[in-house]
DNA sequence: GACAGTGAGACAGTTTTCGTCTTAGTGTCT
DNA sequence: AGACACTAAGACGAAAACTGTCTCACTGTC
């Protein structure tokens, strides 16, 4: 047309998943389609399916993960500088639980189906999330503890954070920092190192 | 199946109606389908096409009927017992005003096509108000003026409401009592009887 | 039993959406 | 200038969704 033109790839990458995250918030996964996302991003068809080839699926996924990515890097900014293993996982627990509470958007981007709520998560989906985690967190546990350890607590936390999250309990709420200290220091720091697998 | 059996259709009507406001509440206008509805509604496609013949665009202009007259049904209780004409007309154009600028999903439900706002008002979405407007305004002037001067006024009303909601003036704000009370004394009360016609 | 109202779902016709592809236009390099 | 990379626009067929109508079975009421 005019005047668009000379702007980076990435440019157009994030005005596509700005597009996404509006249209979502608008109309919710099921009600999206690829033309609704082009005309929001401001970007033809073409473009998006080079950006994403595979599609709707491929578009959403890389959506999904870029939001857990987002997740995980803003979490990180937080617990960098623990002084120790009980204080770092102390506050991946307790931030982890109060954002899933306080952003039911992001409950719904960290699912894996669109559509899906984390209530409904597959094992893919919980997979993922773990996936993500470990990779993001276990770096900043490397003072503390081995990598293979780390990666086990990061598993089993991630699994309790969110089991919480989808179903709390009358006797812990991970979003006091009280209650989950005391959960880490009876639960998780005793825990013997038997990776069993 | 088992529970459901002795509903009046009333109920089963006003039920679609909610279903259909939760829906396009929820999706807007554009986005919602008829099973949407009928899912939301807890009602069979049967149904819904039984009651409402003719399908998806009977229902949405039974659905903005209904809201128009609600809506004409709440302000007439709020301007009934008015000791002037000049009192009923003021608190018309207050609260007809208030409540458009408050409730912007009333405008859209008032506007007379699917996903059109008022802003683009059809000549027979105009019509329509003005219609309704003057069939539930003008029992309330008989004791002040005859019928057909009534209706004329009304119909100015209409228009003129509608007019400054779409585009405010910087002189004027219908939606202050004093104001609207100038303007009626102005404008609308001193008008000869003239319906030219 | 006749009856009226309903849910469930099959059905065809239409519309929408998807993903691919082609074309033309524009800016950036050499 | 010419090669190149990138994009908008939109045509295209295939797949999916939606619409509106229909039939059938079921459940209460009369």
């Amino acid at each position: 047309m005019s005047a668009v033109t000379t702007s980076q790839p990435r440019d157009i990458e994030a005005a596509i998943f700005a597009a996404v995250d509006s249209c979502v918030t608008q109309w919710g996964w099921d009600k999206v389609t690829m033309d609704d996302i082009c005309a929001t991003a401001g970007v033809s068809r073409a473009t998006v399916y080079r950006l994403f080839p595979g599609g709707r699926d491929v578009l959403f996924e890389a959506v999904r993960l870029g939001k857990l990515e987002d997740f995980f890097t803003a979490m990180r900014a937080h617990i960098e500088g623990s002084e120790s293993l009980e204080d770092l996982l102390v506050r991946c627990i307790v931030i982890a639980s109060i954002e899933l509470q306080h952003d039911e958007h992001l409950a719904m981007m960290l699912a894996s189906v669109p559509g899906e709520t984390l209530g409904e998560l597959t094992v893919s989906g919980l997979g993922r999330i773990v996936r993500v985690a470990t990779a993001f967190i276990t770096p900043l546990t490397d003072e503390f503890i081995p990598g293979d350890e780390a990666a086990h607590i990061v598993d089993v936390m991630c699994r309790l954070v969110i089991s919480y999250y989808l179903s709390p309990s009358s006797t812990i709420d991970f979003t006091n920092e009280d209650a989950a200290r005391l959960f880490v220091q009876r639960f998780i720091l005793p825990a013997p190192t038997v990776t069993t697998r």
